[in-house]
DNA sequence: AATGAATGAGAATTCATTCAT
DNA sequence: TATGAATGAATTCTCATTCAT
């Protein structure tokens, strides 16, 4: 945690910090991110950044918390069904995919920021900052599964930890696929400022990906004969190994 | 691309130095490689390092582009109807699955290597990387698609590189799965040399996961009353944006 | 010497200062001493520290003077015969070891600033905290033996100054030998608080260094035959020379 | 132990970071010499310096058995009778101080590195670099008085142990006491390169003091009435108790 | 071609002391 | 007088790359 002077220091400069902080961490992951750099841009001594943070670990973990903060909650201010009544697991699921997108449209540093701290490698450093966030994407989604088997709208059969664990490769997948679009739109100056949530082709690609989440890829006209995909005949093919 | 000098190397001085480096980039992501280690692994002089590539980035690209043609080859050799005739999407897939779980349990170092690639945050040094292999995963996975749509066995309402795009995470994310698998028991002694691949419960799972991929989340049964899920009539839903 | 402020100060926020200061130039050595430690200890604002001393040096000259006032008076109580009449030179040196003894058991911080003060490397320091002391052990120690001498007990040839400086590093090794047992003690939890004076083999080492004072290492028995010790005749010795 | 590079150096530069290192842990302890220092005396460049030791304390412990090595064989060569035999204690103690005050003349910073040493407060890295140096001054003292005892020219009622620890410490402060007059006469001018050594005063103070050692400071003369310090006896007067 | 020493910019971190409030 | 934020020089150590032999 940053110490108590950080907290002290004036609105304006704290500000400054933090934004700095976050820019470089959006741009550069942990290992590459520098004191150098950060003090640079905020505009304060070398020792003073030691006066605030014991080290760039701590910094980095104060963003990394802020980070997930604001985006959670940014979600419960626009996804009020989230936790309440009425739930509906597929709108719920939209929903939350289209505040998260405006969130990241929104926030663009925190998104990069999300994104290189899910591909950090360095294990240690992910699993000590992670150990202090309570709620991990994945916990939320299993609990989504189990709320919508409760009400029969996703298939019983369906072991929910499997299915969280297949949502969040599913959104991984599918905010990887904005970043890019966003980075294809940041790289291109003559396109200013257009919202992906105004791009209808945006909200087409979310509702495919809505619909193989919910129907599969499989084919299930009669005419194409749908496959036989029983895994315990699967094991009968031996030549393959 | 390394020299010609290092190509006129004697074979075991070329293997010395292309395990190394394998050992290194397995270990470590490319910012973290470093000369010093390789050359002492190796056993080469400082100097020489220099004579045979560029820099690190050369001898990074030349190991990426070893690792994705062994791997290929692999699979082309264990999995022989990836291009051929009696194609059946999801056997294939299957198969693509176990086979590349094999290919993982017997090239430990090449699987980290390419996870490690996977995560690179230098967007810029992957896409270099990347620019110089021939044949993406993903471009496979669309192939697949489409060749699956072409012969009904799926659903042809599907974009097929919308699709190739999700089953890439999707297979990354399946082998990040089985890595972790396989260092919980390297890391537990008790358990020695047990194949992931003679255990039931990795192919369970493998399953339900091609299961979902197939079939989707949603619950069919006429009782539940299945859910509404027509994109169209979602966006009906104003109070959101 | 520590501002008019210090001393204003209430004895209990004094008493602090001067708890931790005692803390920490017990723990370590003058040059890693740290402000910052102290003021922590202490719970003092950093900006008080240089209101109240000019700088740490400051402070630990007077911690040195503390130390030292301490001790004296401490063995000014506890060994009457140390000034008084009925003085007897060995019995009174003795019990100046068993005082000193005493007091490093019940003081042992004080006694680790006075070990750290001697092996102090920086001379210009050490002249200078030494120069505001009054009284160094070895002035006391020429006195003791100049006593001894006038009432017969010391060997009249000897030279006070040489025998008072030969005293001093007699005490510092005793006082080494001490500082280990105590520090063995420390060191090992099974024994807990026992008293170095109640240990009859300290004693013991106490009384054999005094009869090593006293006789000296020299064989007097007829049957080795006393070494020819004159130094006059070992310089007509010119080989080594 | 410093790098093969370092060895494999051309002779003259090896000399000037030698000399280098040698002034710095002659001039400051430890924790106070700097690699900034050393490599500005010895003209290399920083990288270079790291390339030749891991670090400073590699450079320390090279030094310091450096240091050790030279005054062992020093003393060796000009102390013969040192491990032969015809020996006499005194005359063998005698002739230790004298080529240790000559080594000290000779070597004036070897002596201050051995001196620094000895007052090392970090007793982890005092064994650290002990614990790499076979003989120790101490044994060495240990060992010459069980000899004098078996020779019958040690009083063998006493403990060798403790008379080799207070040997110890008799001879490092008798070597402090001249380093201090070789440092008066060095500030002062007038006096141009006297040696201690043709300096009748400083033989008469070493005379004395191994005076002292031998046959203590106790009066023998019948007339005074030698004091009874029969330790027995001491412990009867419990009223310092 | 092989070798391995030379180089210096750049990274993090510490700390005594000053100064404005 | 009390406070605590500001400061920046000084420290160690790393490493890719070059260059002379």
């Amino acid at each position: 945690m940053p110490t108590q002077t950080f907290f002290n220091l004036p609105e304006e400069k704290r500000t400054r910090i933090i934004n700095a902080a976050l820019k470089e961490f959006a741009t550069l992951c942990f290992d590459h991110a520098s004191v150098a750099h950060i003090i640079k841009m905020a505009g304060i001594p070398r020792g003073s950044f030691y006066q605030y943070f014991n080290d760039l670990k701590d910094l980095y973990k104060f963003i990394i918390d802020l980070t997930g903060e604001r985006k959670i909650s940014y979600l419960k201010e626009h996804v009020p069904q989230f936790e309440g009544k009425g739930f509906d697991f597929f709108q719920t699921l939209r929903d939350l995919c289209i505040a998260g997108l405006r969130f990241a449209e929104e926030n663009p540093e925190l998104l990069a920021i999300g994104n290189n701290f899910l591909k950090e490698p360095n294990k240690a450093l992910k699993d000590e900052v992670m150990g202090e966030q309570l709620l991990k994407a994945q916990d939320i989604y299993t609990r989504m599964v189990q709320k919508g088997i409760e009400l029969g709208q996703i298939n019983p059969q369906i072991d929910p930890l499997l299915a969280g664990h297949f949502l969040g490769i599913w959104s991984a997948s599918l905010s990887e696929y904005y970043i890019f679009q966003l980075q294809t739109i940041a790289a291109n100056p003559s396109i200013d400022e257009i919202s992906l949530l105004k791009d209808p082709q945006s909200l087409k690609h979310l509702d495919q990906m809505l619909d193989l989440l919910a129907h599969g890829l499989a084919n299930k006209s009669p005419l194409g004969g749908e496959h036989d995909d029983d895994p315990a005949r699967r094991q009968s093919n031996p030549k393959n190994f």
